[in-house]
DNA sequence: TGTTCTTACCGTCTTCTGATGTTATGTTAT
DNA sequence: ATAACATAACATCAGAAGACGGTAAGAACA
């Protein structure tokens, strides 16, 4: 059984998508071999290799002579690739609402979250715009676009995150001040906002602090979620984005302490 | 007549290299049509206007109703895909030179030059290592490389030069320190290297600030050539590279003033 | 030393991005 | 209003990058 991270939406090339499954399948049993992988997978040793080595370097699992061992959880859900793979249809309606709030001439900071980059693609057609992130597929996206003054957030490159951060990043930041923030979390309680990393906390936490406005993009999937640090109360967040699918028993929470929640139509 | 840019080497994409040689037209003739430019190139109206959209991006000329004109020199000389094609072989070389002055371990700089970039691909055997560098180009080469910390220097991106700068650039360089520092210039004196940009004139002096030993990369092409701004005295290199070709009587000047020269052979 | 697992190298194949031209629509000048 | 020019949208095509497996060489373990 070819373990499906997700079901749902398929905007990921083969082999990162296999890399994604295979990192699932690593995490679920804990520890395997390269056989069992080729088994599973039905690939060549050569390529199971070469996706673990992959999986190494972003650290999401640890090799050692005969096979894999799966890291922390933690790391494992913000892997980018897996991240990439998740509610896609739900981002970029996220994201669509999100848009109504930039005008033309504003200053947008953007965090290292796949919510975001939906953002991105929708940046076009609201020039003359200012951009600041630390997310490196933003980036890249960004430097093709015209009239579109690009400020980078340097940093030490995050391989898993696929983003820049560190105390680097968090200087770059606090040197800034945007008219808005959009950013997202791993996981929100009725209360706070929360995510795994203490490195990426700090970042988010500067970026917060540097923003007249501040939007937490959240889709439904977070919702049912803890994680290990704190980041910020919701009522530290101006509006709070939800897409169509979350439940409303869940969204009622949200407000009933005081969060200003928006849900954005598919 | 298709006036060649270079005659020399070839390591750019068609689109890229016509582009650079429609810019090198322009520049020659100050300002010609669309038409003219179809004519030469002997491509489509519509493949000229995506060049020419694609130049004016990276502000090497300015479109208007009917032509396009040149901008100053200056920008042409540092537009990147100019670089790109010139001197490819002998930066390889100079590559291979500066090399030798790595040793695993090492915190590494590098400026927003061709020259570091042909540096980059001979990291993979020199891990651990720690790279700064402000050039995206570079940037994408390292994030796919394993052992390599990478420290992405942010600031405000310039399409001419691919790169990050400005003052979000410059500070982020002054709070770091490098053992090494690998940059290049525009032009060489027997004393000076200059540069015909402000801005990047900030960032490389805070760089030069930033490092222990600084190495400076020149092909024979730079020490023919001036530019505007006097970046800083030869002195202030513990080394200064140039390619084999590079004449003797060019170099015995610099030797005569006091600068360390080393030659990089092919 | 033998076995098992891993890596390096190479050739083939696929996939996918990106370049290009054509036609159609829009815009600016005269 | 009309002509010249510019842009947008679309379909096609080519080239290049990347994926993959096989074999052979190498390293770790027992």
């Amino acid at each position: 059984m070819t373990s499906d991270v997700d079901g749902d939406t398929t905007e990921l090339s083969r082999p990162a998508r296999r890399q994604a499954e295979i990192a699932a399948y690593v995490v679920e049993h804990g520890s395997v071999s390269a056989n069992d992988l080729v088994e599973a997978f039905g690939v060549s040793v050569m390529t199971v290799h070469r996706d673990l080595d992959e999986l190494e370097r972003q650290g999401v699992v640890r090799k050692y002579r005969g096979g894999v061992s799966a890291q922390p959880t933690s790391v494992f859900e913000s892997n980018v690739a897996y991240r990439l793979n998740t509610a896609q249809t739900e981002k970029t309606a996220i994201a669509r609402h999100a848009r109504a709030m930039i005008e033309p001439g504003m200053s947008v900071m953007l965090d290292d979250s796949t919510s975001a980059l939906a953002l991105v693609d929708l940046f076009e057609d609201i020039t003359p715009l200012t951009v600041a992130t630390n997310f490196l597929p933003a980036i890249t996206k960004l430097t093709a676009l015209r009239d579109i003054t690009l400020l980078a957030l340097g940093g030490i490159y995050s391989a898993t995150h696929d983003s820049f951060g560190g105390m680097p990043c968090a200087e770059a930041v606090e040197a800034l001040h945007t008219d808005l923030l959009f950013c997202s979390v791993s996981a929100v309680s009725p209360t706070h906002a929360f995510h795994q990393e203490e490195e990426i906390v700090l970042v988010k936490r500067a970026m917060l602090r540097s923003a007249k406005t501040k939007v937490l993009l959240v889709d439904h999937a977070k919702l049912q979620r803890t994680a290990l640090h704190r980041l910020a109360p919701l009522t530290d967040f101006d509006v709070v984005i939800v897409d169509e699918k979350t439940p409303q028993d869940l969204i009622q929470p949200l407000r009933d302490h005081g969060a200003t929640v928006e849900v954005a139509k598919l």
